[in-house]
DNA sequence: GTTTAGCACTCTCGGTGGGCGAGTGCTAAC
DNA sequence: GTTAGCACTCGCCCACCGAGAGTGCTAAAC
């Protein structure tokens, strides 16, 4: 097995199939090139490299390198240097979305991959402040802030227009229930008080309450998620087919796909990753995924990883994706 | 000059040089590829065509697109399918932010090609709102709304922590002061007042002049564009090299480039196109642009358009330029 | 004088075939 | 178990060739 260690880091540093010859030397145990084609046909057999042609050397498979990465592997901490570049791009106060913008493009400037943060649920966030403010014709504009300082604003089109009196009654009512509470709660309170209509509310609170509805639950479903640094994975000759990257590239706007496959991370303890297909999407056949949640006194609230080839420095990447995580977490703690 | 237009359309269909024998087919005068041929020679002289090598057609310089769009294009409206498309898109209420999304993947999406949408710019809004809130530490959330429904907000570390009570004095003293007036005069206006040291101002409004200086200078300097379909471009043949294409992607990411060329589309009227290396920009040398700036109410606000191979349908993609612009600035003025 | 036919020429493109280098698998010897 | 030797297999590079497309030029036709 030590063989494939040094198999698979020498095709991770130059890319090309590693030969007999070349092995024999990088392995460091002086054994000739005939000694190590019998234990590289035994690899063969295993499935853990192939031969992309009779006359070229050894590719890990995806098989491969999951053994590589599970049990060949020492992870060490980020050289200080990547350490350092990290920690300085933790500085400053930022709110979530910004956090996780610029979290994106740093784990992709750094690994030179496509970096990708997912963005916290608002689940566990409490109700602050909300604000109904006239717009011209009968909209509405609804500003909600979480006591995180997170501020969501949408514009609703109402059936009737509002006075701003009207409205400002409306907002103490709101602020004067609500505030403190768990944004979860909210949002199952205000769905009851909807059902109630036999209450002792008029129609304006009425339909008030249907507006912080509106936008409490859109609030809450902002789980957004932000790729960066796409365009790295274009300088990857192994995912040079044009229609391929496009089709790859076109997924990562969707993001849906994406967000799914981060889905599952999310129960995970540590760094999980991905290779080749095990993804279970064909487009990711030929990548990599290297993925941790991140948590907040102990309760997930988002992930975060990069994307690249299935050929990469995973020695490198794994740990600076796991410090990230620890870093964003504890910017996130403020 | 009816053959370079009718050698443009051709090219612009198929993507390929033009030979004499297809030429003289195309253009409807039955005369014989010999004649076609003199004539080739002719325009190849005047700059407006070339010959990639000895033994192909000829293929339009991007002079020769010039004069095509400037003399030989006529612009009708847009096919009906395409205008019914674009109307349905704009139903519905929006948020300028969300506005300017879509109509960027409404046009990459109708245009295959990569669509672009300036922000208006907001030193027309009024000032309508401003919000305080106190965060843990000495952190100060700033929420800036503006009389159009917009909303700015940003986290502000302050050297001193303030009480609630505090921050809703500065608040109602900020709000009684400016609401109504220009956003860019209360920007100059705070400017002044922080100079003003001696004035009758204590220590607190000083600070919250600040915050205010700094979230509203903020919110002017956010026009924002927002670029959909790039993708699009990597199904030209014209623009495959990889390394270029990730030059152009990369460029569309930082979006300064682009935001300068469109700038200079603003005090244009109708729509602008900008061929090969006439934007100035060696990474656009085979692309091409087709803008135009929107208006509401006779004012500027913005920018929008396509960008795409030299060798487009202009024909199709002017008039839904223009079309699109239209439409937004409808939508905008609600 | 404009248009046309004819012709020699040029260049790209696709396929073919041979050398070379790298690397393999096998066998026999250490 | 390890190694040297050897025949063998491919992929890659390059040179070559023929076909096809399209040109420019010249001389004849209208």
């Amino acid at each position: 097995m030590h063989f494939l260690k040094v198999l698979v880091e020498r095709y991770i540093k130059d890319g090309q199939p590693v030969g007999s010859r070349t092995l024999s030397k990088d392995a460091g145990l002086d054994l000739s090139p005939a000694t190590v084609r019998n234990v590289m046909a035994d690899l063969e057999d295993l499935g853990l490299v192939v031969s992309p042609h009779t006359s070229a050397g050894r590719v890990p498979t995806a098989a491969g390198y999951r053994v590589f990465v599970d049990s060949l592997l020492t992870v060490h901490q980020p050289s200080p240097q990547d350490l350092e570049a990290l920690r300085q791009r933790f500085a400053g106060p930022m709110d979530a979305k910004s956090l996780v913008e610029s979290t994106s493009r740093l784990l992709s400037g750094i690994t030179h991959l496509a970096g990708v943060v997912m963005l916290p649920r608002h689940e566990r966030h409490a109700f602050r402040q909300i604000e109904l403010l006239p717009l011209s014709g009968a909209r509405v504009l609804a500003i909600l802030i979480t006591s995180e300082g997170e501020v969501h604003n949408r514009i609703i089109t109402t059936e009737r227009s509002f006075t701003p009196a009207q409205l400002e009654e409306a907002t103490n009512y709101l602020n004067r229930v609500f505030t403190g509470q768990d944004i979860k709660d909210v949002r199952k309170r205000l769905l009851e008080d909807l059902k109630d209509t036999h209450q002792n509310m008029d129609a304006l609170m009425m339909r008030a309450v249907t507006l912080a509805h509106e936008v409490v639950t859109a609030a809450e479903g902002a789980d957004d998620c932000f790729i960066a640094g796409q365009t790295n994975l274009m300088e990857f000759g192994e995912l040079a087919g044009m229609d391929r990257l496009k089709q790859l590239f076109d997924a990562f706007n969707q993001k849906r796909e994406i967000l799914h496959i981060l889905d599952r991370c999310i129960a995970a303890d540590g760094v999980q990753i991905f290779i080749g297909d095990e993804s279970g999407y064909d487009l990711l056949d030929d990548c990599s995924l290297v993925t941790t949640a991140y948590r907040v006194d102990d309760q997930v609230v988002g992930v975060l990883g990069v994307i690249g080839p299935t050929r990469m420095d995973y020695q490198r990447v794994i740990p600076i994706v796991d410090v990230t995580a620890r870093l964003l977490a504890a910017a996130l703690r403020q």
